[in-house]
DNA sequence: GCTAATGTATTACGATCGTAGTACAATGTT
DNA sequence: AACATTGTACTACGATCGTAATACATTAGC
Protein backbone atom coordinates (compact mmCIF):
# COMPACT_ATOMS: atom_id res chain seq x y z
CA UNK A 1 0.00 0.00 0.00
CA UNK A 2 2.71 2.48 1.08
CA UNK A 3 6.83 2.33 -0.06
CA UNK A 4 9.34 4.15 0.95
CA UNK A 5 13.12 4.25 0.27
CA UNK A 6 15.26 4.85 3.23
CA UNK A 7 18.36 6.52 0.67
CA UNK A 8 16.15 9.40 -0.15
CA UNK A 9 17.15 11.86 2.16
CA UNK A 10 13.63 12.61 3.48
CA UNK A 11 13.10 10.73 7.18
CA UNK A 12 10.95 7.12 6.79
CA UNK A 13 8.75 8.61 8.99
CA UNK A 14 8.24 11.38 6.80
CA UNK A 15 7.68 9.64 4.30
CA UNK A 16 4.69 7.76 5.79
CA UNK A 17 3.13 10.65 6.72
CA UNK A 18 2.94 12.22 3.79
CA UNK A 19 1.95 9.47 1.45
CA UNK A 20 -0.80 8.83 4.28
CA UNK A 21 -2.28 12.44 4.00
CA UNK A 22 -2.10 11.73 -0.13
CA UNK A 23 -3.92 8.77 0.56
CA UNK A 24 -6.77 10.32 2.76
CA UNK A 25 -6.68 13.72 0.59
CA UNK A 26 -7.20 11.46 -3.00
CA UNK A 27 -9.67 9.37 -0.80
CA UNK A 28 -7.98 6.16 -1.11
CA UNK A 29 -8.01 6.37 2.29
CA UNK A 30 -12.01 6.89 3.55
CA UNK A 31 -12.88 8.01 6.96
CA UNK A 32 -13.21 4.91 9.59
CA UNK A 33 -10.65 2.56 6.84
CA UNK A 34 -8.26 0.66 9.31
CA UNK A 35 -4.49 1.33 8.58
CA UNK A 36 -2.14 -1.44 8.06
CA UNK A 37 -1.00 -2.42 11.77
CA UNK A 38 2.32 -1.04 13.17
CA UNK A 39 4.14 -3.91 13.13
CA UNK A 40 2.28 -5.36 9.85
CA UNK A 41 3.40 -2.37 8.43
CA UNK A 42 7.27 -2.32 9.44
CA UNK A 43 7.20 -5.61 7.90
CA UNK A 44 6.19 -4.84 4.81
CA UNK A 45 8.16 -1.53 4.13
CA UNK A 46 11.28 -3.57 6.30
CA UNK A 47 11.30 -0.95 8.85
CA UNK A 48 11.30 -0.39 12.67
CA UNK A 49 7.75 -0.61 13.97
CA UNK A 50 8.55 2.43 16.17
CA UNK A 51 9.11 4.18 12.84
CA UNK A 52 5.42 3.63 11.73
CA UNK A 53 3.96 4.02 15.20
CA UNK A 54 5.97 7.45 15.32
CA UNK A 55 4.18 8.94 11.96
CA UNK A 56 0.81 7.18 12.90
CA UNK A 57 1.26 8.90 16.15
CA UNK A 58 2.09 11.98 14.68
CA UNK A 59 -0.87 12.02 12.08
CA UNK A 60 -2.94 11.29 15.13
CA UNK A 61 -1.95 14.68 17.33
CA UNK A 62 -2.81 16.83 13.90
CA UNK A 63 -6.68 14.45 14.26
CA UNK A 64 -6.28 12.18 11.31
CA UNK A 65 -5.88 9.10 12.64
CA UNK A 66 -7.19 7.44 15.77
CA UNK A 67 -5.70 4.47 17.34
CA UNK A 68 -6.07 2.68 20.40
CA UNK A 69 -4.57 -0.71 21.51
CA UNK A 70 -5.86 -4.27 19.91
CA UNK A 71 -7.95 -2.00 17.74
CA UNK A 72 -5.87 -0.97 15.25
CA UNK A 73 -5.37 2.45 13.84
CA UNK A 74 -8.19 3.97 11.80
CA UNK A 75 -8.67 7.62 9.79
CA UNK A 76 -10.62 9.32 11.92
CA UNK A 77 -14.69 9.44 10.85
CA UNK A 78 -15.23 13.41 11.88
CA UNK A 79 -12.50 15.12 9.86
CA UNK A 80 -11.55 17.72 13.17
CA UNK A 81 -14.74 19.61 14.11
CA UNK A 82 -11.85 22.30 14.14
CA UNK A 83 -13.01 25.79 14.64
CA UNK A 84 -12.76 27.61 11.62
CA UNK A 85 -10.26 29.97 13.01
CA UNK A 86 -8.01 27.09 14.26
CA UNK A 87 -7.99 25.42 10.68
CA UNK A 88 -6.60 28.85 9.31
CA UNK A 89 -3.88 29.38 11.55
CA UNK A 90 -3.25 25.62 10.45
CA UNK A 91 -3.23 26.83 6.82
CA UNK A 92 -1.44 30.64 7.60
CA UNK A 93 2.14 29.01 7.30
CA UNK A 94 1.22 27.06 3.86
CA UNK A 95 0.15 30.54 2.64
CA UNK A 96 2.94 32.33 3.64
CA UNK A 97 5.33 30.07 2.22
CA UNK A 98 3.97 30.43 -1.10
CA UNK A 99 3.87 33.87 -0.99
CA UNK A 100 7.09 34.44 0.51
CA UNK A 101 8.76 32.18 -2.35
CA UNK A 102 6.66 33.38 -5.15
CA UNK A 103 7.39 36.96 -4.64
CA UNK A 104 11.12 36.10 -4.42
CA UNK A 105 10.52 34.15 -7.89
CA UNK A 106 8.74 37.09 -9.65
CA UNK A 107 5.98 35.90 -9.61
CA UNK A 108 2.72 38.09 -9.27
CA UNK A 109 -0.54 37.57 -6.60
CA UNK A 110 -2.37 36.79 -9.81
CA UNK A 111 0.15 34.24 -11.25
CA UNK A 112 0.30 32.03 -7.72
CA UNK A 113 -3.32 31.97 -7.69
CA UNK A 114 -3.39 30.35 -11.48
CA UNK A 115 -0.85 28.36 -10.53
CA UNK A 116 -2.78 27.03 -7.28
CA UNK A 117 -6.13 26.87 -9.25
CA UNK A 118 -4.01 24.86 -12.33
CA UNK A 119 -2.55 22.56 -9.75
CA UNK A 120 -5.28 22.01 -7.43
CA UNK A 121 -7.24 20.95 -11.14
CA UNK A 122 -4.72 18.38 -12.22
CA UNK A 123 -4.85 16.95 -8.95
CA UNK A 124 -8.55 16.14 -9.38
CA UNK A 125 -9.53 18.61 -5.75
CA UNK A 126 -12.54 19.52 -5.43
CA UNK A 127 -13.26 23.26 -6.23
CA UNK A 128 -16.68 23.94 -4.20
CA UNK A 129 -18.13 22.99 -1.49
CA UNK B 1 18.25 45.79 10.85
CA UNK B 2 17.83 42.09 11.58
CA UNK B 3 17.19 40.48 14.57
CA UNK B 4 17.75 36.96 15.65
CA UNK B 5 16.45 35.19 19.02
CA UNK B 6 18.75 31.88 19.47
CA UNK B 7 16.21 30.60 21.71
CA UNK B 8 13.38 30.21 19.32
CA UNK B 9 14.11 26.96 18.31
CA UNK B 10 14.88 28.54 14.41
CA UNK B 11 17.76 27.71 13.87
CA UNK B 12 19.73 31.70 13.26
CA UNK B 13 21.05 30.70 9.51
CA UNK B 14 17.36 30.28 9.10
CA UNK B 15 16.16 32.95 11.13
CA UNK B 16 18.65 35.53 9.03
CA UNK B 17 17.36 33.85 5.26
CA UNK B 18 13.90 34.35 6.39
CA UNK B 19 14.41 38.11 7.42
CA UNK B 20 16.55 39.19 4.16
CA UNK B 21 14.11 37.50 1.96
CA UNK B 22 11.38 38.75 3.11
CA UNK B 23 13.42 42.70 3.09
CA UNK B 24 13.84 41.59 -0.44
CA UNK B 25 10.43 41.03 -1.17
CA UNK B 26 8.96 43.97 0.47
CA UNK B 27 11.20 46.18 -0.85
CA UNK B 28 13.43 47.42 2.40
CA UNK B 29 16.15 45.66 0.46
CA UNK B 30 16.78 46.56 -3.47
CA UNK B 31 18.34 45.57 -5.89
CA UNK B 32 22.01 46.38 -5.73
CA UNK B 33 21.87 47.56 -2.24
CA UNK B 34 24.95 46.26 -0.19
CA UNK B 35 24.19 44.14 2.72
CA UNK B 36 26.31 44.90 6.26
CA UNK B 37 29.51 42.87 6.13
CA UNK B 38 29.72 39.19 7.59
CA UNK B 39 31.72 40.12 10.76
CA UNK B 40 30.11 43.58 11.01
CA UNK B 41 25.99 41.49 11.17
CA UNK B 42 27.45 38.77 13.60
CA UNK B 43 28.84 41.65 15.48
CA UNK B 44 25.26 43.10 15.62
CA UNK B 45 23.68 40.22 16.18
CA UNK B 46 26.12 38.75 19.13
CA UNK B 47 26.53 35.30 16.49
CA UNK B 48 29.16 33.78 15.07
CA UNK B 49 30.26 35.18 11.29
CA UNK B 50 29.81 31.71 10.08
CA UNK B 51 26.72 31.85 10.41
CA UNK B 52 26.02 34.99 9.12
CA UNK B 53 28.23 33.80 5.85
CA UNK B 54 25.96 30.81 5.79
CA UNK B 55 23.34 32.17 5.19
CA UNK B 56 24.81 34.76 2.67
CA UNK B 57 25.93 31.62 0.81
CA UNK B 58 22.74 29.70 0.60
CA UNK B 59 21.02 33.23 -0.21
CA UNK B 60 23.79 33.68 -3.18
CA UNK B 61 23.35 29.82 -4.19
CA UNK B 62 19.33 30.55 -4.58
CA UNK B 63 20.23 33.10 -6.97
CA UNK B 64 18.78 36.29 -4.37
CA UNK B 65 22.35 37.66 -3.08
CA UNK B 66 26.13 38.26 -4.68
CA UNK B 67 29.46 38.47 -3.30
CA UNK B 68 32.74 38.84 -3.37
CA UNK B 69 35.70 39.15 -1.54
CA UNK B 70 36.21 42.93 -0.02
CA UNK B 71 33.18 44.15 -2.19
CA UNK B 72 30.37 42.60 0.18
CA UNK B 73 27.66 41.34 -0.44
CA UNK B 74 24.62 43.07 -2.68
CA UNK B 75 20.94 41.89 -3.51
CA UNK B 76 21.64 40.66 -6.86
CA UNK B 77 20.62 43.39 -9.86
CA UNK B 78 18.69 40.86 -12.29
CA UNK B 79 16.75 38.87 -10.26
CA UNK B 80 17.69 35.51 -11.44
CA UNK B 81 17.01 35.62 -15.42
CA UNK B 82 15.42 32.34 -14.72
CA UNK B 83 13.47 30.58 -17.66
CA UNK B 84 10.02 30.60 -16.32
CA UNK B 85 10.33 26.46 -16.97
CA UNK B 86 12.78 26.64 -13.75
CA UNK B 87 10.47 28.86 -11.45
CA UNK B 88 7.71 27.10 -11.81
CA UNK B 89 9.39 24.37 -10.90
CA UNK B 90 10.90 25.68 -7.88
CA UNK B 91 7.39 27.08 -6.80
CA UNK B 92 5.33 23.64 -6.96
CA UNK B 93 6.39 22.93 -4.02
CA UNK B 94 4.58 25.48 -1.92
CA UNK B 95 2.12 24.86 -4.42
CA UNK B 96 1.34 21.18 -3.77
CA UNK B 97 1.84 21.67 0.43
CA UNK B 98 -0.73 24.03 0.49
CA UNK B 99 -2.92 21.98 -1.40
CA UNK B 100 -1.99 19.13 0.75
CA UNK B 101 -2.61 20.75 4.11
CA UNK B 102 -5.50 22.78 2.50
CA UNK B 103 -7.34 19.85 2.11
CA UNK B 104 -6.61 17.67 4.73
CA UNK B 105 -8.44 21.21 6.78
CA UNK B 106 -11.07 20.60 4.49
CA UNK B 107 -10.76 23.94 2.62
CA UNK B 108 -11.66 24.04 -0.91
CA UNK B 109 -9.75 25.23 -3.63
CA UNK B 110 -11.84 28.38 -3.32
CA UNK B 111 -11.21 28.88 -0.29
CA UNK B 112 -7.34 28.46 -0.37
CA UNK B 113 -7.53 30.88 -3.58
CA UNK B 114 -9.61 33.31 -1.05
CA UNK B 115 -7.35 33.52 1.32
CA UNK B 116 -3.80 33.12 -0.77
CA UNK B 117 -5.33 36.32 -1.88
CA UNK B 118 -6.39 38.05 1.43
CA UNK B 119 -2.81 37.51 3.14
CA UNK B 120 -1.13 38.87 -0.47
CA UNK B 121 -3.57 42.13 -0.04
CA UNK B 122 -2.66 42.11 3.88
CA UNK B 123 0.87 42.22 3.00
CA UNK B 124 0.77 44.52 0.37
CA UNK B 125 2.26 42.09 -2.23
CA UNK B 126 1.78 43.73 -5.65
CA UNK B 127 -0.78 41.60 -7.50
CA UNK B 128 -0.18 42.27 -11.25
CA UNK B 129 2.69 42.90 -13.48
C1' DG C 1 -10.13 -13.51 33.71
C1' DC C 2 -6.58 -15.09 30.23
C1' DT C 3 -4.43 -14.34 26.30
C1' DA C 4 -2.62 -12.60 22.34
C1' DA C 5 -2.40 -8.77 19.35
C1' DT C 6 -2.07 -4.03 19.24
C1' DG C 7 -0.45 0.61 20.30
C1' DT C 8 2.84 3.09 23.60
C1' DA C 9 6.87 4.21 26.27
C1' DT C 10 11.93 4.02 27.34
C1' DT C 11 16.49 3.78 26.16
C1' DA C 12 20.42 3.84 23.20
C1' DC C 13 23.23 5.10 19.50
C1' DG C 14 24.91 6.64 15.08
C1' DA C 15 24.21 10.45 11.87
C1' DT C 16 23.25 14.79 10.76
C1' DC C 17 22.89 19.65 11.96
C1' DG C 18 23.96 24.24 13.85
C1' DT C 19 27.31 26.98 15.59
C1' DA C 20 31.83 28.41 16.99
C1' DG C 21 36.82 28.79 16.48
C1' DT C 22 40.41 29.47 13.50
C1' DA C 23 42.90 29.82 9.44
C1' DC C 24 42.90 30.80 4.41
C1' DA C 25 42.03 33.22 -0.02
C1' DA C 26 40.74 36.96 -2.76
C1' DT C 27 40.79 41.78 -3.98
C1' DG C 28 39.90 46.94 -3.69
C1' DT C 29 42.75 50.73 -1.91
C1' DT C 30 46.76 53.08 -1.12
C1' DA D 1 53.61 45.84 -4.14
C1' DA D 2 51.79 45.93 0.45
C1' DC D 3 47.94 45.98 3.24
C1' DA D 4 43.63 45.57 5.30
C1' DT D 5 39.05 44.09 4.78
C1' DT D 6 36.10 41.13 2.91
C1' DG D 7 34.17 36.53 1.84
C1' DT D 8 35.49 31.46 2.13
C1' DA D 9 37.11 26.99 3.80
C1' DC D 10 38.31 23.70 7.32
C1' DT D 11 37.85 21.62 11.74
C1' DA D 12 35.58 20.54 15.93
C1' DC D 13 32.03 19.72 19.08
C1' DG D 14 27.65 19.77 21.43
C1' DA D 15 22.76 19.16 20.40
C1' DT D 16 19.21 17.41 18.05
C1' DC D 17 17.20 13.92 15.03
C1' DG D 18 16.02 9.40 13.03
C1' DT D 19 15.95 4.83 13.78
C1' DA D 20 16.36 0.63 16.22
C1' DA D 21 16.03 -2.51 20.19
C1' DT D 22 13.45 -3.71 23.87
C1' DA D 23 10.09 -3.66 27.29
C1' DC D 24 5.51 -2.08 28.87
C1' DA D 25 0.42 -1.10 28.78
C1' DT D 26 -4.01 -1.77 26.99
C1' DT D 27 -7.92 -4.23 25.46
C1' DA D 28 -10.97 -7.09 22.13
C1' DG D 29 -12.00 -11.88 21.93
C1' DC D 30 -12.43 -16.16 23.80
Amino acid sequence: MFHVSPESGEPIYRQLIRQIKHAITTGVLKPGNKLPTVRQLAVDLVINPNTVARAYRELEQRGLLESSPRRGTFVKVSPPGMLLEERRRRLQPYIDSLIAEGTVLGFTVDELVVSLGKTAREKGVRGEK
